[in-house]
DNA sequence: ACTCTACATGCGAAAGCTTCTCATTATACT
DNA sequence: AGTATAATGAGAAGCTTTCGCATGTAGAGT
């Protein structure tokens, strides 16, 4: 049930709060932006504000239930924290997204803030190509 | 002289370019945006305008004479390039830049790009922490 | 169930960065 | 030098995201 994890982050349960996080349960491995949101509510016949999307998506973000990620050149995208980081490969193309997780690369990332004498707290790692479906 | 580099791009050797181009290869392993640029440019006397700087950069990327990075939520910073690739960590403290290059990090995202079918033309990394100097 | 207060919402305005428009000016070629 | 064409500066406009404020609502206490 989403409602506790909204009360647990200490959130009063609202409309918005349960329609987003709820969309984004059912997103499946999509990146929607606040846009996409806002759009697919009013389709729905919700009366929910743009910036009152915007205001959830960054309360979540702060919760820890959602994680952020700035795709080159668009703008935001939000993702259901599901506990496992991964990364991205995106297609220049038709905007496809794949997700991967290497350990080696996370392992040499720590290494090298460790060597540059940085206590890492963070890392961003984007692909960018063209997709098998877009290259015929 | 920096005035090959403009021409060879296809473009007109005029003041702002040479001023801005003249500004990168001098500012060593800074990062700087347009808005730096364009103030650094008032204070020197040029009335050169920002949508010129804006303008120029571009250019000046599309002929791959500088790359254009985007930092985690701020604009976007420029440099010269240099020929070899690198990437970048920053302190989310003090924005302090360092730059790496780590070649089995470099082989892995080619590997994940044939791996998921992408023909990969680019990709971005930024390691965020806090640096020696801020972390006391 | 009723009340109360802090929190949430919707709306429009505003911010911040970047690009566009257009009249004016400068470059490079003849 | 004259001309065609590209470049410039200034301000307006675009886009995403945030803010401010009056109104509405959740949820704790009674
Ligand atoms: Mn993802
Ligand atoms: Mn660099
Ligand atoms: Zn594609
Ligand atoms: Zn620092």
């Amino acid at each position: 049930m989403e409602s506790k994890d909204i009360r647990e982050a200490g959130l009063k349960v609202t409309l918005p709060r349960l329609k987003i996080l709820d969309m984004l349960e059912k997103s499946g491995n999509k990146h929607l932006s606040a846009e996409d949101m806002y759009k697919a509510l009013l389709d729905d016949g919700e009366e929910i504000g743009l910036a009152t999307v915007y205001r959830v998506l960054t309360q979540f973000e702060s919760a820890g239930l959602v994680n952020r990620h700035h795709f080159e050149g668009g703008n935001s995208v939000f993702e259901l924290n599901q506990g496992e980081h991964h990364d991205h490969i995106m297609c220049v193309k038709c905007g496809r997204v794949d997700e991967f997780y290497d350990e080696v690369i996370e392992r040499h990332q720590r290494a090298i803030a460790i060597e540059k004498g940085y206590e890492m707290t963070d890392h961003s790692l984007y692909i960018y190509g063209v997709c098998s479906a877009c290259s015929k």
